[in-house]
DNA sequence: CGACCTTATCTCAGCGCTAACATCTCTTTC
DNA sequence: GAAAGAGATGTTAGCGCTGAGATAAGGTCG
């Protein structure tokens, strides 16, 4: 323990108690630097005894390894750039845990960026998330801006697109069929008896999967030779408070609906307020279906009839597909996460 | 640009698109490659020609900075570690825009990480956060461990406490005072004319925040005479489910209660489903304030009477001051963003 | 027993930036 | 008009790590 190198004086001169680099831990261990980076990152054959020495080295020393220096050097970071949409709608939270899930164990760790529903926004998220040579960047569904796809596909990443499947994915996809749980949710109506069904939405423009669904719903009803009865979309973001009041308006618009199929569930618990402030009973006078299959739902006098999204699954699956191999495979991958009918009290 | 240096020669074989760096900016604009990264970081004075220069063959290369290696040769990054106890509770998403929101038009990025309410799990991601040496970390309370607390003290990052302002902040805390808060619920409750006030929580040991706010609650009482006539909690984590339950435990076990105090909106909406279900008029049967004036407790058919926690304003609060400064300046502070009665309809 | 693996380690040259200092104009000031 | 300063830029030496290749020591085999 003499060493009178300039790193060990320095190290142990109390004056300056320096962040040990991999230097420090190679000479305390009495190996290169090299070896000690092969440890910590399990690459190439260590005797065990070198890995002992090594471990304890860095356990005494403190040793946290420089990430910048690390992603420099390789040019590749531990990062994980995660791109969502919004964080006040919980479904996008929930993608996050589920990617936070995923990430568990892992040295990786998640860079977020949100982009208001917003391409453009989503495009300079992307260019500054790849400034960091990401391991991967997940963003969510297929629309980009022309640069943005370009940056995409230019960029030697990983690239996952949550939530959708029903169109091409640059790398992996992971999500369900929107369309289809649209039309889930009209045969779900028809089968229940509904025939004067109508839909109560939120902005289209920048939630195309609620658009999606919208399509789907219409179809679904097209197959059983139903129209859909009336429509009523709030331009706002979907909320709660959205919800009540485009249903209050649909009724107050129109007459003789038995069924409201809403854009999501926020919107649907909001219906259901409505319902209750105005008595209107569900699903006797008024049957209410959402999608999402959020806690809140099912926690209403009358557990709300929806459908069950794996928002969870989404994140945690596209993780774990995205950290089995670090470049991009030849061909692209569709994951569907499903959906399914949760049939509770409402429809 | 006949230039026959390397790197213009690399640039140009049509085979092999590299990614441009400074040095080709620099050789593209005709100055150095320092002069280049003045402008980037807008540092010292720079020539108005010169920075047209650089700006237009930066476009003209669409270069895009490295930041690992502007981290490594800086020592510290435009990273913004972020720690939070949870997802599931829309609160910590809302925390989590705020911050966003402080972020934007800056080159810092959120990195973040989940304790689920667990100090070791923190401690861990301290140490793995600071591994990026980021500008700053973003944490929850004053509790830590001590290896934890020793990391963020000896770190020159600085670092905000966010929620509380119960205690003495390393460096930057950020909230409201939740004993107050408890307090303030207690008067509204003995203002109004209620006696028999009874509580329904969730688990303390992760959240010591509700913990804060119950003996709050009690010494509000104790002031105005008053007992708190029964209690109930769930083990669980919040949420509106658990809410129900554990309001209905309450009123199983105990009789006369004529107001309930929740631990927060979660469990005082899934309180007054339960009351909606089992047919108690709020507030003539039973009155509930809940904690923290969620969206969802003011789209109920009556809105919840709650206290009004900023939580947006907290993470932008927050970003904006640990911005301001990137040194930690000599004596820590306290910013408290304090609360409101939202006076609703249930008490 | 020399050729040839395999295992375990080391050497060394960067990765792409930034900090510190050096340099070279011009002004300003007395 | 020499000294001193301000403005604008260049030069140089790393930051702490990793990748590629070199090296060394032992085992296998015809």
């Amino acid at each position: 323990m003499t060493d009178s190198s300039l790193l060990a004086e320095e190290r142990s001169s109390l004056s300056m108690p320096e962040t040990p680099t991999l230097a420090h831990v190679a000479r305390l261990a009495g190996v290169s630097e090299n070896t000690v980076s092969r440890v910590i990152r399990d690459k190439g054959p260590i005797a065990t005894e070198t890995r002992r020495r090594v471990n304890d080295a860095i356990a005494q020393l403190g040793y946290v390894p420089n990430r910048a220096a690390g992603s420099l050097a390789s040019s590749s970071s531990l990062i994980i750039g995660v791109i969502l949409p919004s964080l006040s709608n919980i479904v996008f939270p929930e993608v996050l845990q589920g990617i936070n899930a995923g990430l568990a164990g892992t040295p990786y760790r998640p860079m977020i960026g949100v982009t208001d529903y917003d391409l453009e926004s989503e495009q300079h998220l992307i260019s500054s998330l790849l400034a960091w040579q990401p391991a991967a960047i997940i963003t969510t569904g297929f629309a980009h801006t022309d640069t943005a796809r370009r940056m995409l596909e230019g960029s030697r990443v990983r690239i996952a697109e949550l939530m959708d499947i029903d169109d091409r994915p640059i790398d992996l996809a992971v999500g369900l069929s929107h369309r289809q749980a649209g039309r889930a949710m009209a045969r779900h109506l028809v089968n229940r008896g509904y025939s004067k069904i109508a839909y109560a939405g939120h902005d289209w423009a920048s939630d195309r999967r609620a658009y999606a669904r919208y399509q789907g719903l219409r179809e679904g009803l097209g197959e059983a030779g139903l129209p859909l009865v009336a429509e009523c979309r709030t331009e706002q973001a979907s909320s709660t408070l959205e919800g009540r009041e485009t249903l209050a308006r649909l009724l107050a618009e129109n007459t003789g609906i038995d069924a409201v199929a809403f854009s999501n569930d926020d919107m649907a618990v909001g219906g259901f307020m409505h319902c209750l402030a105005a008595n209107i009973s569900v699903p006797e006078d008024l049957a209410l279906i959402g999608f999402n299959g959020l806690e809140i739902g099912q926690v209403l006098p009358k557990p709300l009839t929806t459908v069950l999204s794996n928002r969870f699954a989404i994140g945690k699956t596209a993780v774990e597909i995205l950290l089995e191999d670090t470049k991009r495979p030849p061909d692209a991958r569709i994951i569907d996460t499903g959906f399914s009918i949760i049939e509770g009290a409402t429809a």
